[in-house]
DNA sequence: ACAAAAATGTTGCAAATGCAACAAAAATGC
DNA sequence: GCATTTTTGTTGCATTTGCAACATTTTTGT
């Protein structure tokens, strides 16, 4: 079996660790960066489709995104139509931020796709494009209790 | 900018939490999986490589192998010419979960690689490779407490 | 309309993670 | 040969992570 999924695991850590270094320098601790550049991209987002779309448990976000909102990067506002969901905005602190852990992961991009051609990056991220909706599906389901059989 | 990153990110974070989920049943708690295959597919091997090869902290490495060792998974020998090193192998119970852990990451990349043709899998897994090669240079880097400039 | 179910959010643990700082052995440079 | 640097390993601490368990609101089914 070609190892997929091995190679993909080896990048992600590596990436992760090399992001958590950098951003120490924007006060973003561990994990931060990743639910701070979707609430700028979604603004409006509520923590549980965060959560979901990031792949991680409801209430790990719920306490990073907390975390977010206490160092001011983040707000949290109530809906006026439901009493039951929050929905998250970034704060001008976290506008600033941003452009900066963009920045950084364009770099990242930029060094991962060394040596390759504009169609062979293009391809890599189609074919990711599929394994990650694939694969989401499998999460949903093993997350939400249920068992796979094998 | 192609957010391949971002999808590698969402990929493994699935596929870890659904690992972490299912092999519950064989006593591996959260993580663990990841360095019991490679100390049974490279017996021998130091945990610094160990780090290494997965990308990971060497500390945080170290906990997960001593928890390894204290739940009967893998044992630490010392190593005849090198008072330093301590040499990892898998014991009996480590080599018989051994293959329910593949058999796992078969099933996922089998749901991972659906709609794939061999061909494309096959690219896939080559685009990856050189992916990883060309991270794990900087993670190197970065992790010495080198600084990237961009 | 109303009971049951689902969605959303929180808190209490227990455990994993990683940086800093240290110790000891081995490798390197002169 | 010996001082210096590098490699390998550990421990202390603070933080993150995630499961279980709960509370509240909304949605669904009849």
């Amino acid at each position: 079996m070609k190892e997929i999924l091995r190679e993909i695991g080896m990048i992600a850590r590596s990436l992760d660790s090399i992001s958590n270094i950098e951003f120490k320098e924007y006060d973003l601790t561990k994990g931060q960066y990743v639910y701070l550049v979707r609430i700028v991209e979604s603004p409006g987002m509520i923590q549980e489709k965060l959560a979901e779309m990031i792949k991680v448990d409801r209430t790990t976000a719920a306490r990073a995104i907390k975390k977010l909102e206490l160092n001011g990067f983040i707000e949290k506002a109530d809906d006026p139509a439901n009493k039951k969901i929050k929905r998250l905005f970034p704060t001008e602190r976290g506008k600033t931020v941003y452009p900066f852990i963009i920045n950084e992961h364009e770099y990242s991009n930029k060094i991962a796709l060394t040596g390759f051609s504009e169609n062979e990056a293009e391809t890599l991220y189609n074919l990711l494009l599929r394994v990650r909706k694939n694969i989401e599906k499998d999460w949903e389901f093993v997350k939400k209790g249920n068992k796979r059989s094998y």
